[in-house]
DNA sequence: CGGAGCTCCTGGGGGC
DNA sequence: TGCCCCCAGGAGCTCC
């Protein structure tokens, strides 16, 4: 489940691989990976397969940027100066850089070749929860479909103040406001439940009870967790996560209660235990993070 | 408009 | 062995 240390690794393997690269052609092979494409007005027929394609051949890709869990690469040329690739890898997407000969991925959504003959860049998504799209970018460079997504923990842009203020006004249990990524973004399931674990705070825990200093120390494991995973190129949970060279992330061994339900806490020994919450896994230590009185969904 | 539920999707794995 | 159902969950959408 590519979250923030994910996203971020694939983000600096684009960087590295792909960026100055101009796009020669483009194959779309599957049309729910350009769902969220738009086509342009005056753009031919109203079909966002052909329509993406177009727009992206031709286009010089200038950096690889990072919103919470979204990517995008700004296109440089002067006509093309205000579009982005605009990438969501869901659950399951991956962007792998790989030699144009190699057999195909059988979940092969997008593929890319270079004007330079060097590596395709492919988008391979078995869920298909994943897209990518051509798309405008504001004043800022952000394209406008994310501008509503907040910054992440680890931005210098965050502002802890004001997430304390956000998170108080909120009338919601703790966990479902952190995997709100209009106040907080970049953490997903796995992120939460260990942020929440190193907080000894509980998922159902209202957000308008808690006190500045318990967001603060949330705010200090979320951080440390996500640090400890990016070092480790990510977690690779379920090994549909990889980054652009194919290679897993090491974070899975650092797990402290994601997917280690009936095994013992590492802090206290108490079984780990699992709930089903907002139609998702949930892992806590109950002794740890006990179930608040007032609980809230 | 904030909050919460629904929905999209596929393949691995468990149960029978 | 084969088949069915559950499970993984990000985020846009819809409804109240």
């Amino acid at each position: 489940m590519p979250e923030l240390p994910e996203v971020e690794t694939v983000r600096q393997g684009l960087e590295h691989s792909v960026v100055g690269r101009t796009v020669r052609d483009v194959e779309v092979r599957h049309p729910r990976a350009v769902r969220r494409h738009v086509p342009g007005p005056g753009n031919g027929p109203e079909n966002g397969m052909v329509d993406f394609a177009a727009a992206l051949r031709g286009a010089r890709l200038a950096a690889a940027h990072r919103r919470g869990k979204y990517l995008w690469l700004p296109f440089d040329s002067a006509d093309r100066s205000s579009r982005a690739l605009l990438a969501h890898l869901g659950m399951s997407g991956q962007l792998l850089v790989r030699p144009a000969s190699a057999a195909q991925e059988p979940h092969l959504r997008v593929r890319m070749s270079f004007a330079d003959d060097g590596p395709d860049l492919r988008f391979v998504d078995q869920r298909t929860f994943g897209a990518l799209a051509v798309v405008p970018t504001d004043g800022d460079g952000i394209p406008v479909e994310i501008e509503h997504i907040a910054h992440d923990p680890l931005d210098e842009r965050f502002d802890d103040a004001d997430f304390v203020r956000a998170l108080r006004r909120r009338r919601t249990g703790i966990k479902r406001a952190l995997l709100d990524q209009t106040l907080i973004s970049g953490v997903g399931n796995i992120y939460a439940d260990e942020g929440l674990w190193h907080a000894r705070l509980h998922y159902a825990r209202p957000t308008e009870t808690m006190r500045a200093a318990e967001i603060e120390r949330l705010l200090t494991g979320l951080r440390a967790v996500l640090t400890a995973a990016l070092a480790k190129r990510g977690t690779s949970f379920d090994s549909l996560y990889i980054d652009v060279d194919g290679s897993s992330g090491g974070f899975d061994q650092s797990l402290q209660v994601y997917g280690r339900a009936g095994r013992p806490c590492r802090r206290c020994g108490t079984p780990i235990r699992k709930d089903r919450f907002m139609n998702r896994s949930s892992h806590t230590c109950p002794r740890c993070q006990p179930r608040p009185r007032r609980a809230r969904w």
